[in-house]
DNA sequence: GCCATGGCTAGTA
DNA sequence: GCCATGGCTAGTA
């Protein structure tokens, strides 16, 4: 595995239960802030095998974007399961819920 | 070549 | 809605 894709890797798996992030936010935190799409890449061929959040990441408007319905339901189900309101089945307020990398501690529905 | 993007604009209401 | 964007997995030979 390549250096870029590790640290996506390893930021992906800090993003904590109960906010989310955006592909492009996870691609600037590892260093290239055009490289969305390799976060799309990483999360669709390697969640599994890295047990990796996938569910709390949405675009940057705080949509789901998964193409394939099922996983885009279960994505919608895995973040209500973890206090993420998610409005028409769709959106997320990325203004309340967007991962702070310098405030982990508390989960926004606690604030 | 693939991928689950993003940001900006024209065009509508 | 359009289009520029970029790092590289998985699966085969």
């Amino acid at each position: 595995m390549e250096d870029f894709t590790e640290r996506v890797v390893t930021i992906l798996k800090e993003v904590p239960a109960g906010t989310v992030a955006s592909y492009g936010q996870i691609a600037r935190l590892a260093g290239n802030p055009r490289a969305a799409r390799q976060v799309a890449r990483v999360l669709h061929s390697m969640s599994r095998k890295h047990g990796i959040p996938w569910h709390r990441i949405v675009s940057a408007k705080g949509e789901i974007v998964i193409r394939n319905g099922e996983a885009a339901f279960e994505q919608e189900e895995r973040l209500l399961e973890e206090g993420v309101p998610v409005i028409a089945g769709k959106r997320v307020d990325m203004e309340r819920y967007k991962w702070d990398p310098g405030n982990d501690e508390l989960p926004p529905h606690t604030r």
